[in-house]
DNA sequence: TCACTTCTGATTGAATTTGTTCATTCGTTT
DNA sequence: AAACGAATGAACAAATTCAATCAGAAGTGA
C-alpha cells in the first residue's frame, strides 16, 4: 500500500494467530484483521490455508483451535478423563525419580501423565515403548530412547519379542508401569500378549519396578499375566483402591504410596 | 573500482543471520539485505543454501529458524503445504511397491508424503525410524514396526547403533529413502552422523533401495556420507534436477523416474 | 598472463501476496 | 416465513517477492 508500516510477514502472521489460539479458544476475523493490521480477506486466506494444515478449525466469524485432535478416538478419552487421580499419582511418582537415572515409562494412561511432567528434565534418560511419550517428548525434554517392535494400534505401543534386541542392551534405574489388573494372586494382567511379553521384558532389565495403578484397577484381574507382585517394589494409587486387597499385596512386600 | 565497505564473506554471512535467528523467530530479506549490506539476490543465495543445509526455513519474504520447534512441536505445516512435486515424487514410488511387501520408509520428508499414500493399504509392512510415519499411520493402514534407537528431535527419527537389533531380524523388499544431498562423486550424504549410520544399516539389509530425492538435492553434498550411488537402485527425481548431473548418475547403474 | 571458477549485483519475467469490489450465503431478527 | 446486515468467496488489480540469467570483479591454478 501507500504507506508499509507493518512488514510483517506472513508466516509471522499464521505464528501469532495460533499463539492467541492458545490463549483464547477462539477469535473473530475482524479481531485478528484488527491485531494484525490486514484486511480480513487476509485473515481469511489464511486461516483457509492454516485449516488445510489442521491447526484451526474455521467457523462463521472466526476460527477456534483445533485441538480436538481427529485421529485418536479410543485413547485421549481415558486420558481426558480422572486427571485428578492421574495427576497426583503422577507427581508422586516424580520424586522416585533422580538426576542421571534411565528409566522405562510404558503405555498406560496415568504413566503418559508422568511422561508430561519431564518435559522440562533435561538430565534424565527415559526409555519406552510408547508412540504417546514419544509425542509428549518430542518437542524439548530429557533424552528419549525408544524400544522398537510392532504397532499395536489399540494402545499405541510397540510390542513384540523385536525390542528384546534394545532391551537387552539397556541397563534400567526404575520402570515406571502401568497395568490393567493387579491383584495379590495373580499379580499383573493386561488385555494382549505382546503387551505382557513386552512388559516382562521390561521388568527383567529394571532394577526396581514401580506400579502406577488408580484404585479401579487393584483386584482387577484381566487376560494376560506379566509378572507377579513380588515383581512389584512400589505401588503408587489412590485412595480409592480395596483396603483388603491393598493389605495383601503390602504383606508380599511392596511399598505403598498413597497419591 | 573497488568498494571501501568491504562486504562479509559469505561464511561469516551465514553465522550472522543464525544468530540473527536466535534471537528473533523470524526475518524478512528486506531486512537482512539492509543489515548485512548486500543485495536481496544474495540473501536469497545464502537463504537457499542455508535452508539445504537444514538451518533455516525460508518463507515468502524471509525465513524462520528451522528449529523453532523448541517450544512448538508440531513444525511441518510448511512442508504439509509445500506438496507439489513431493506428491508427484511419492505417486511414483507407490508404484513400485506390491502386495505383501515389505517397505522400509525413514525420515524424509518426501517419504513421509508416501507414508500418508499408505493409509488406505493394509497388506503391506512398513519398517520405519521416522516419529512422523508413525504418527501418520497411528490411525489406520498397514502394519507398522519401528526400528528403535535414540530420538533426534531436530528430524524426529530415531537414530544410533540400538536399532541393528531390530534391522538385523528383518527382512526388507524396498527401501525408500531421503537424503539431503545426492551426487555422482560424493554419494550420498546427511547432516548428522548417527543418522547416516541408521541409513547404511538400512541399505544392507534392503533387496531394494528407492531414493525420493527433489531437484534441490540432486548434486548437493552434505556432511555425512552414507552410501554411494551404486547402492541406489531407483531415483524418483522432479524435473527442477540438475541435466548434468542426473546424466553422470544414470551413468553408475541407476534406474531414473521424473516424477 | 590466461583460462577457469566463484561470488556478487542488476535485470527481467513469472509467481505470490494483498486489498478492493461485488454477488452470494449465513445467521439473526421481525 | 421474510428481511436485513454481516460474513464469505470469487475475481481482479497493484505491489512485492522470487528465480533464472547475464555480466563484471576477484580469486585460483597452470
Amino acid at each position: 500500500m501507500n504507506k508499509r508500516i507493518e512488514p510483517e510477514l506472513a508466516a509471522a502472521r499464521v505464528e501469532k494467530v495460533r499463539r492467541i489460539l492458545t490463549e483464547r479458544p477462539i477469535v473473530s476475523v475482524a479481531d485478528l484483521s484488527r491485531d494484525l493490521q490486514v484486511s480480513p480477506a487476509t485473515i481469511r486466506r489464511d486461516l483457509r490455508t492454516m485449516e488445510r494444515a489442521r491447526l484451526v478449525r474455521r467457523v462463521h466469524g472466526g476460527a477456534i483451535a483445533s485441538d480436538s485432535r481427529l485421529t485418536e478416538p479410543l485413547f485421549d478419552d481415558k486420558t481426558s478423563l480422572a486427571t485428578n487421580e492421574k495427576h497426583r499419582i503422577a507427581r508422586k511418582a516424580l520424586t522416585f525419580i533422580k538426576p542421571r537415572d534411565s528409566i522405562f515409562l510404558d503405555g498406560g494412561s496415568t504413566v503418559l501423565t508422568l511422561a508430561g511432567l519431564l518435559q522440562g528434565m533435561t538430565d534424565v534418560t527415559v526409555v519406552t515403548n510408547s508412540l504417546r511419550v514419544v509425542m509428549c517428548l518430542s518437542g524439548a525434554g530429557p533424552r528419549v530412547i525408544l524400544v522398537g517392535g510392532e504397532f499395536r494400534r489399540l494402545s499405541q505401543t510397540f510390542v513384540g519379542s523385536l525390542s528384546s534386541g534394545i532391551l537387552d542392551r539397556l541397563h534400567l534405574d526404575t520402570a515406571f508401569m502401568g497395568t490393567i489388573g493387579l491383584s495379590a494372586a495373580e499379580g499383573m494382567t493386561t488385555t494382549d500378549p505382546r503387551e505382557a511379553f513386552t512388559k516382562e521384558q521390561v521388568i527383567s532389565h529394571a532394577r526396581q519396578v514401580i506400579l502406577l495403578a488408580d484404585g479401579t484397577k487393584v483386584g482387577n484381574i484381566s487376560f494376560v499375566r506379566f509378572g507377579s507382585v513380588e515383581n512389584v517394589n512400589v505401588l503408587i494409587t489412590d485412595s480409592g483402591a480395596p483396603r483388603r486387597e491393598l493389605d495383601r499385596i503390602k504383606k508380599r512386600g511392596v511399598r505403598l504410596v498413597i497419591g
